[in-house]
DNA sequence: CCAAAAGTGTTCGAGGTACACCCATGT
DNA sequence: ACATGGGTGTACCTCGAACACTTTTGG
């Protein structure tokens, strides 16, 4: 099967099984080496990168279409995922500049698809460490981009990660996020490198140590992280009893 | 033309002219005597009431439809209306229930419409005063309702309102909202009414009196309120410049 | 021994909350 | 006169921000 074949058979069937003129896009947060990644798919044959994105069947809700979506691309399953925008701009984007750049080999119309696609936003954040960027056949390659250093975006995508990333502090500001984002065994420095990578600036160490340990969310363990040349940092969990409470109470601001 | 026949061109119309399987639903807040209302319209020879709707035209950015439903039922421009929720769920209510409770003269698949309906959510916050509530050819009625105590409604609304007043009440802890929903000038216990109305509980005078003055967006004026069998209190307008700029900075906490 | 990062406590100021009395007006 | 609601100031406490030195470890 040729690419185009594969399009042809694959937009048949978006037509066929799903809702239409409606496009779903995840904007995934991830947390590595002090900076905070999205994951972005690379389109085939092209130097151009877009969300991973994907279609809603007829009679599937929309956020478990986002799941499917979440999956697919980073084999994780009950993650934090959450709705934040219905980008609906009449012309959200130039089609023709679009298709030329990602190489289309037919035009969308001849699929008997609407001229004009809203996009449901998600945002995830989730542990970098355990997931698996996965390519579809669309796409030569996946993976993670610095936010502060995105490639060409498709599409209005650098858009949708902005607001996705405006969105993402804002909660940030008033609900703890870190226990989708880090590993399972972390330390406080580390923790604080995601505050810090999330809302763009540095924070005091003595005042975050304070803070975070004063949601009584952590739990410190008997280990330690060796193997580099300063006083070895103490590992912490997240206490998952108290973290639940306190997304629910929601009290808990980081300005 | 009889209603069956209307509802038959403006479905036809739809079909044709908007955006297929999508919605868009408007909570409109307004506020009166001490309550928070939200307006409704009472469906064609029943009792049964819906928030005001409409369709997206095929050319046609979500937010200028939204804006345009919400002229449509209120007369009124340029208001603070915010786009909140996508509702997307697969079955978001039993249909058949629904039709018969709205009488609907024929089933709504033998238009060409979709199996299921994504809706837009968007709320808007107006003075009530300034509103024409009309009613439009499905409807029989246009009035609004407190919050505390909602009518029947069709569909999934009432879910519908309590996520936007869910929202609303987390805008309002951290942006000030007055300026949509007061008159041109107000008193400061009148606005108190408003944050009281919102927020749900009744706050203390000398506090909100300090803290609103605090933000500089309102400037007393000469005149007072006069007519009553106490003290008559000053007039306030807000201060558009400063109103604009906290709206900006957004440090406003009302918690 | 040196470099690098971890761990930790105090002080200060701002802002939030609780609280009570007198004043102006209409009846 | 009296009932009703408006207008106003103070004290306390909490929370966030600023700030520096000692400890541990690997090289």
């Amino acid at each position: 099967m040729t690419y185009t074949e594969q399009l042809n058979a694959f937009y048949k069937m978006v037509s066929d099984e799903c809702v239409q003129g409606v496009s779903l896009d995840c904007v995934i947060f991830g947390f590595h080496d002090t900076r905070l990644k999205v994951l972005l798919l690379r389109w085939k044959g092209t130097h151009e990168w877009c969300l991973p994105g994907g279609f809603i069947y007829k009679t599937e809700s929309v956020d478990v279409a986002a799941e499917r979506v979440l999956r697919e691309r980073t084999g994780l399953d009950q993650l934090f995922l959450q709705q934040f925008h219905l980008f609906g701009d009449a012309v959200r984007y130039n089609r023709e500049d679009t298709w030329q750049r990602q190489k289309m080999p037919m035009p969308f119309e001849s699929r008997g698809w609407p001229e004009r696609t809203l996009s449901i936003g998600y945002y995830a954040v989730v542990d970098q460490t355990k997931v698996m960027p996965t390519a579809d056949f669309m796409t030569d390659e996946c993976r993670w981009w610095e936010v502060s250093d995105l490639p060409s975006l498709l599409y209005d995508h650098r858009h949708i990660v902005e607001v996705a990333l405006q969105t993402l502090r804002l909660q940030l500001s008033w609900q703890p996020i870190g226990l989708n984002l880090m590993p399972e065994k972390f330390t406080i420095p580390e923790l604080q490198r995601l505050y810090e990578a999330v809302l763009g600036r540095s924070l005091d160490a003595r005042n975050f140590h304070k803070k975070i340990m004063g949601l009584h969310i952590l739990t410190r363990l008997d280990e330690r992280r060796t193997g580099k040349a300063h006083k070895s940092p103490y590992l912490y969990q997240f206490d998952r009893e108290n973290y639940k409470k306190a997304l629910i109470s929601g009290n808990l601001s980081f300005v």
